[in-house]
Parts: C-alpha cells; structure tokens; sequence
DNA sequence: AGCACGCCGACT
DNA sequence: GTCGGCGTGCTC
C-alpha cells in the first residue's frame, strides 16, 4: 500500500475519554480521499473506532514510521465544516471541555457508533385500524408480547422497524404485516422535495418592526438587544430580517427556549419560508433528526429553528442568529458539555460577520447591562403590535388573607375573578410553578419528613397516583401512613402542587373544565398539544400548569392570569432568583389580553411588599433593572464579578475529600499570587448533598478581575484530580447552584 | 472506553 | 498446580 508520506491526519477518536481526548496522527492512503471535517475508521489499540480528522499537515510529533493508516472512510464528505472545528478550540478551551464531547454536538448522534443510517428506513404503519383492533380481542391472553405490540401500534399509528423490533421482536411484527394488519414500507421516498425560494408575504408590519428589521439588518458584527414587550410583534421582525439575509443568499440560525414552544414557532418559519426550514429539537425521532441535519449540510435547507443545540447546526455562510428569549435558563447547558449558547453564538456570529439578535420582554440583567454600556446595540419595543394595553396586575398579599379567612391555596380575590371569567364564557390561566400535589408530608409529632433515598430532597406528594416521588432521580415511594421515626399517624402537607390547585378549583367550580399540564401530564408524545388543543375549544374554562404554560402560547380567550404561588422562584438561595422571579411574572402575565378583550392578572404572594413585585406588576424592568443592577455592584455578583465553580461529585466521601484537599490547596496558591481579584473562597457541601447516590462538594468562587489569566490557571488545578473515582468539574457563572 | 498484562487467592 | 479476581497502563 503506498501512503501519501507528506501528508498526515490528525484525528480525534470517538472514545468519551479524557485519557484519550488528544490528537492522534494516521497516515493517508493515496487512493482515500480525506479532507478536514472527514469521519473516518482508524485503527486503535487492539480494535477499529470512528474518529474525525481535525487537520492535515505534513509532519507528526510522533515517530513516523510506527503511524497507522487511516482505514477506510466512513462519509464520502467531510461532515464538520471548518468554522465548526475553529468553534470546537474556543469551546475546550473557554469552558474545558474534551474535544470529543464538542465534536458530537456537531452531528446527530444517529451517525455515530458505527450506525451510519442506511439510506432507506423502514416504517412499519397500522394498515387497517379497525380490523387490528378487532384482531386484539381475539389473541390468546398469555400471548403478551403480541397483545402489547398491537397496542403500541393502535396508539402510536406508525413507528420506525428498528424501534419496534427492539421493544417486539421482528417474529410477531411480520405475523401481523402477513395477516394484513401491518404495512412496511421504506420512507426516503416520502421525503418532502425541495422548492424553490418562495417567500409568502407576512403580516405586515407596523413601522416600529420596519425599524427593528433596519437596525437588525444594518449591523454588520455585533449583539443587537430586542427589548420588547409581550406581544410586540418579535417573532414577525425576527422572520422578516431573516428574509433579507436569505434574499442575499445567506442562511439564518433561530433559536427558541427548549420547552414546548419549538412546534409553534416552527410551524410560523415553515408557512413562511417551506422547506428551506429544518427543525431541531429534543422532540424529533432519530430519523427525523438525522434527516433535517442533513438537509443543512448539503445546503437544501437555509434555516434552522430549533433548541439550544441547533447553534450547532451545519450553515455556511450565516447572515443572521437570533436567540429569542435570551433570558432564558436553557441556553445554560449545565451538564455534560457545559457551555453558554449566548457566547458560541457570539463566537459564530463573529466568524461570519453577522448580526446576533438577541430578543426579550425582560432581559437578563447582564445582557441589559452590556447594552446600557454599549457592548450590545440596543433596540426598544415598548407597545403591543394590538395596541393592547398589558393586562392590569392586582397584588394579593396572601398573609394579610390568612386573617381574613382564606386558608386554601385561591385567594377570595381570585375566586372572584374566576367566576366571572367563568359568567362571561371566556378563559382562565392558573399558573403554579410546582408539580405533584404538595411539596413534601411531614409528621406533625416529630417532624419526620420522608426524603429520597439516592438525592438529598424530600418527596413530593403525588395524590393522583398515590406515591411519594423524588422530583430529582424520579424514583417513587408508598405513601406512608405510619412515621417510621415515631409511630405517629398525622401528617401536615407542604406548599401546593398543580394537583392541589386543580382539586381546589373542582371543589370551587365543578362544572367548568379544568386543565393541568405538567410534567407529569405531558409525559406521553401527543399530549402537549392534546391539552393544548382541547383548552383551546373550551369556553369558558381553566388551564393550571407549571413554566410550560408560561411561554409563547397565544390565546385570545384568555382574559384571567392567576399566579397562585409567585413566591417559589423567589425563595431560592441564588443571586438570580429575584430576576427570575420577575421574568416568570412578567411572561405569565402576558398571556393574558392577547387577543381583542383586556387581560388582567392576580399575584398571590406572602411577601407582598417585595420590591420584584412592585416593579412587575407596574411593567418597570428598566426600574426593576436598576434597582437590581445597583444591589449586584455593592454585593460583586455577576455581571460585577465572575462565579466560578468547581463540583465534585462521587460514590466515596474520603476519595471526594481527598480530591476536593488536593483542588482546594492547588487554588490558594493562585489566590495568593492574585489576593485582589478573589471575593470569595470557600469549599463546602452542595446544597444538595446526594443526587442519584453520588455524594456532591464544591469550592466556589468569586473573580473581580484577571479572569482571562485565573480561569485557566483554575483549570490546570483541577486537571491534576484525575482519579476515576471522583468526577470534578469546572462551572462559570452556573445557572443553578444546587 | 476497552483490552491486555500481571500479580495474588480458592478450586476441579 | 491453574483459573480468575480486577489494579495499571496504553492506544497514533
């Protein structure tokens, strides 16, 4: 075999390692045509594995007489697009990350693991509904597997081969596709054509998006920060900047909060823009996934709308991103590959000298800063595109009510309100940010309270299935009756739940419809939108659901907002709660008055002179901004100061302590060479001490400058704790502390 | 991650 | 005597 000795692969295995998180040198056989971004087989050890060549150059620090060639190509084209490959250094080396964990957020995970798609898949769909139903009667009851694929089928309709074969087995698929109950058939043929560009025209727009849409536009590089209120018409600016840049033969990246609102906003980019549209999100099959990545790649599709990951996406050429709902906590990825999609957007948008949008009806506190001192571009949108005023804010202080008699989780105000909603056949949205039942059940004698057994946390009450559940590990308990510390037979429940809330307001208006939509509501596919839909065709009635109710929705009918618990986000003891307090106000409050009546709102708290509320129920983010910016500064948070993070998190607390000694002592001496820029060091227990049985330290924080030298240095320190039995990392700036 | 190499206990 | 336990080290 002749090798091309000039020319040498550097490759990264496929291997979620950091022992082998480096780059290995391969040779290039003269008949392979590789390239950077290739994804090749390469010999390794003692087997083959997949790796991705990074770069090819024409020596090795390695001897060249022991490298091995490159097997076999495994993509005829290079998968990873070189803007991609410079974006993997900046993410390992801003946020510490293994080069293979970057490079697979680059590519849907379909094509890894040796499961390069086949070109055709198989789709096994229900042929006759009534007949496979009538067929279920008449199975024979021991036949389980049977019965249990017939009813997947009924309820599902249509599923990929591969996925039912695993649950089923293949025998009892091709007994029913012989009987005539079951169809196979392969579905790269279904796949939607490719049109031309036709752009439909839009709503059209008042001259505030006209300008918004100029401004966008006539930014070459740089943030540009979309401070508009709810329902000023955002998404249709977003759209029509989009337009343009595809006018002028460029792509676009869209971004959207992970929960629930994916659907609706790509089903406005898909009516406007077809097929040049590709959708990423958590919700896709495998298939689906692999299938709008590719449609990017080779350039059939020009947008991609989609969650957090789809900053990722395969686009040459960009011309414009947009992270709607900047403020959002899901652009934090906090695990795994931890990074924050505001900085790779940053980082794209700046290789491709593009414009970054970033929208919101209330901004983060430090994207507002960076635009008050000039490092985003500022564009206000103070009115609704309706012209509608924003729904009148009533605050009930729920202490003051507990002398009046209201003991339940509705205020008498709320009550009131409701039924008016109700007299006038219009609608009502409960928002209560906690799922289950109530909180946790406690033992009135001794103040037992039940906890998981793997995580650090009570149990949350489930009456609806009877069960005590962990919300962190979802691990379920029986209820207990009897206190196994005491005896004792009375229990007190916690703060209310969506189950409590629903059961109050059947007790309260039997005869009126009421929704709940959760967790725990929308674990099945279909569901989200089940209760979306049948909320939607119901007059009057009442949706009770945690955050994801919270956003985008549009109901016209909607003429009652009550929050009945505001003060949760409140209570938590994080710098951010008080903003996020005021974020999930504000956006819940804005789902009221949205279509031709006014809205109004009710906010039940216990700490009802709280300047968050104050300022929420007023519309004042610039107010509320200030007065919180101004407490950051005095107090060195962020954006004052960097939090930095180290977790360590294991099965034995001796190895933990060893490590967290080892880190601990490796930091004071950066402390000591930079006195100044710490605010504060401290090693502690999380304040969760156990999730899903791993024992959780930490040392945390505070830089007030020289974080380009210290954060690094940070990291080296933590490199040396390298043992397997103790997972350490680094966070900056962490979006939850617990 | 895998897998081989290697050095100590209980078993047909 | 040997089968096999999993600690350590290596992979271009």
């Amino acid at each position: 075999m002749c090798y091309n000795v000039n020319m040498i692969a550097k490759v990264i295995v496929d291997i979620g390692n950091s022992e082998v998180d480096k780059v290995f040198d391969y040779l290039i056989p003269e008949s392979m045509q590789v390239s950077i971004g290739a994804f090749v087989r390469v010999p390794f050890g003692h087997r083959t594995i997949e790796g991705f060549v990074i770069d090819i150059c024409e020596n090795s620090d390695y001897d060249i007489d022991k490298l091995k060639p490159i097997q076999s190509l495994i993509f005829d084209n290079p998968i990873i697009k070189p803007e991609l490959i410079q974006l993997m250094s900046y993410m390992t080396e801003h946020y510490h990350l293994r080069k293979v964990d970057v490079l697979r957020l680059f590519l849907p995970s379909e094509l890894r693991n040796g499961k390069v798609k086949a070109k055709y898949i198989s789709i096994i769909e229900v042929k006759d509904y009534e007949a496979l139903s009538e067929a279920i009667t008449k199975v024979r009851s021991n036949a389980k597997n049977m019965i249990a694929l017939m009813e997947y089928m009924l309820d599902v309709k249509s599923e990929e081969l591969t996925n039912l074969a695993d649950k089923f087995g293949y025998a009892n698929i091709n007994k029913l596709i012989n009987q005539g109950l079951l169809i196979k058939y392969e579905n790269r043929d279904l796949r939607t054509p490719n049109s031309e560009v036709k752009l439909t025209e839009g709503v059209k727009l008042n001259e505030l998006q006209l300008k918004a849409v100029d401004c966008i536009n006539n930014t070459k590089g740089g943030t540009v920060l979309l401070f508009g209120v709810t329902g000023s018409g955002k998404t249709e600016v977003y759209m029509n900047a989009i337009k343009q840049v595809l006018l002028q033969g460029k792509t676009a990246i869209m971004l959207v909060p992970e929960i629930g609102l994916t659907p609706q906003v790509a089903s406005n980019f898909k009516n406007k823009f077809g097929d040049l549209v590709a959708i990423m999100h958590s919700g896709l099959s495998a298939g689906e996934r692999y299938d709008e990545w590719e449609k990017l790649l080779n350039g059939e599709a020009k947008i991609v709308v989609g969650a957090r990951s789809a900053i990722f996406a395969p686009l040459d050429n960009i011309g414009l991103i947009v992270i709607d709902e900047e403020h959002d906590s899901s652009y934090v990825s906090d695990s795994n590959p931890r990074y924050n999609t505001i900085e790779v957007a940053q980082a794209r948008a700046r290789y491709n000298n593009c414009p970054l949008v970033l929208g919101s009806a209330t901004p983060s506190i430090e994207s507002f800063y960076k635009a008050q001192i000039g490092e985003y571009k500022l564009f206000e949108m103070p009115v609704r595109a309706n012209r509608q005023a924003l729904p009148k804010m009533t605050i009930v202080d729920m202490y003051q009510g507990l002398f009046m008699g209201d003991y339940g989780s509705i205020s008498s105000t709320l009550q009131s309100k409701l039924s008016q909603v109700i007299k006038d056949k219009k609608q009502a949205l409960i928002f209560i940010n906690r799922r289950g039942f109530a909180s946790f059940k406690r033992c009135v004698n001794c103040g037992f309270v039940p906890t998981c057994s793997d995580c650090d946390v009570a149990l949350v009450y489930h009456k609806e299935d009877n069960q005590l559940k962990c919300h962190f590990c979802d691990k379920r308990y029986k209820v207990i009756t009897k206190c196994p510390q005491c005896g004792g037979e009375v229990f007190r429940e916690g703060a209310t739940g969506t189950q409590k809330v629903v059961d109050e307001l059947r007790r309260l208006f039997p005869d009126v419809p009421i929704f709940r939509m959760d967790n725990d509501t929308t674990k099945t596919k279909d569901a989200h939108h089940k209760i979306l839909s049948e909320f939607a065709n119901s007059y009057p009635a009442i949706l009770v659901g945690t955050q994801m109710i919270a956003k985008g929705h549009d109901f016209p009918f909607i003429t009652l907002v009550g929050i009945v618990d505001a003060d949760l986000a409140l209570h938590q003891a994080d710098y951010r709660a008080t903003e996020r307090c005021y974020q999930l106000v504000t956006q819940v409050a804005g789902r009221a008055g949205r279509g031709e009546y006014t809205g109004e709102v009710v906010l039940q708290t216990y700490s009802a002179r709280h300047y968050v509320y104050t300022y929420a129920s007023s519309y004042d983010y610039v107010g509320f901004y200030k007065k919180e910016i101004a407490l950051r500064k005095t107090t060195h948070f962020p954006p004052f100061a960097t939090i930095i993070r180290v977790l360590f998190s294991g099965d034995v607390l001796s190895d933990i302590m060893t490590e967290l000694k080892a880190v601990h002592d490796k930091i004071l001496l950066i402390k000591d060479r930079y006195p100044n820029d710490f605010i504060f060091f401290k090693a502690v227990a999380c304040p969760v001490k156990k999730i899903k049985t791993k024992l959780r330290y930490q040392i945390l924080m505070r830089l007030v400058g020289n974080e380009d030298i210290i954060i690094p240095l940070i990291y080296d320190a933590v490199n040396i704790a390298n043992t397997k039995k103790v997972n350490v990392f680094v966070e900056l700036n962490p979006q939850n502390l617990s």
